[in-house]
DNA sequence: GTCTATAGAAGGATAGAC
DNA sequence: GTCTATCCTTCTATAGAC
């Protein structure tokens, strides 16, 4: 406690700040909700902080990191590039939470340029990631070649973040898992591979 | 002017309401803005609806009603199915306002199920024609028959949806037209029809 | 049916003590 | 660095006159 350690109250702005984006929003997020849950003062805020704004920034920079980071790991290893793909499009969703990143792209705040950042650096993320494992496909022989890899990528980036949009209108996860197996099984119908399942 | 009909803020305040509903969403929307638009009093708003919530259904229900309409109309005529499927995905859209009704899908009030149901109608209805259009063309054989239909579509309204998100997230019009134009080259090679253009 | 006046609550930020 | 006190604005709604 009395370490010699600097704005101990910054974190935690910041985590429940990181929290509270992904459950509610931006513009839903007020100050005295992140307040609340950090259990900061109102002073604390607005020292580490010019304001929610500058808050929400930093919370998003961070999230956009880990994410990352996390589909690092997806993406890594030695499969073959098709069942990399294949393993980023099942892997394991909150459907109904959204994505922790795109879900803020109808907010106003989306007009602003720095906001938009971090999330689209995500996006981007993820299609060179699927663009790099359909080009390999395709060089290895086990995907058509008159595909576009980066259409296909986009298409592939759509159906995850359009299937978040699809479980929350109907509030039934079981649409989202809908929604990549049909992309599954067009991936499958342009793929030369024997059929791993599915 | 003095014609005989009731309430006619009534369908300023509804039109208001649909506008604003699009360019701002749901929470974003606030009955001052509602009034400052159409041009009513505070009196006619709570008049004629208990209040915002209330405003906003019959808001969502009248665009849910003209949006179904206007798939119809896409989705009408005698083409081959896989042209209309194809149609309908190459529709002209304001990529950048995002989808009229789904996005709305993150915004809270997307837990109550009345606010839910005319937005999830609007998807059903888009994955309802295009579901019909692929089962046909698996009958007249010009679409891969070991494909699931339900699934096809999903993942086509995803791609839509998706595509939307991309486009904000970017602020690039052109990133929703590179994914509708992945899933168009999907489709493209599971059917066996003489290209028509891709 | 429509308007103005008004109200209670919440949002977002500043000032200044400790 | 952190807290409390305070401020102005906006949100959503009610009351009651016209």
């Amino acid at each position: 406690m009395s370490l010699n350690k600097p704005s101990s109250k910054r974190a935690a702005l910041l985590d429940a700040a990181k929290q509270l984006l992904w459950e509610r929003g931006y513009e839903a997020m007020s100050p005295r909700d992140v307040l609340d849950r950090s259990g900061a003062g109102h002073g604390a805020l607005y020292h580490h902080f010019t304001g929610k704004q500058a808050l929400a920034l930093s919370a998003l920079e961070e999230i956009a990191a880990e994410e990352m980071h996390a589909l690092d790991e997806i993406f890594l290893g030695r499969l073959p590039p098709l069942q990399r793909v294949c393993g980023y499009l099942r892997r394991e969703r909150s459907a109904l939470r959204g994505c922790r990143l795109a879900r803020l792209a109808n907010e106003s705040a989306i007009e602003s340029e720095a906001f938009r950042q971090p999330i689209a650096a995500f996006l981007e993320h993820i299609a060179t990631h699927l663009q790099a494992c359909l080009k390999a496909a395709q060089q290895d022989g086990t995907l058509a070649g008159n595909l576009d890899p980066a259409a296909i990528a986009a298409a592939l980036v759509a159906v995850i973040e359009g299937g978040f949009v699809m479980a929350r209108v109907y509030w039934e996860p079981a649409k989202m898992r809908l929604a990549i197996e049909g992309a599954l099984q067009l991936l499958d119908s342009v793929s030369t591979e024997a059929r791993a399942g599915g």
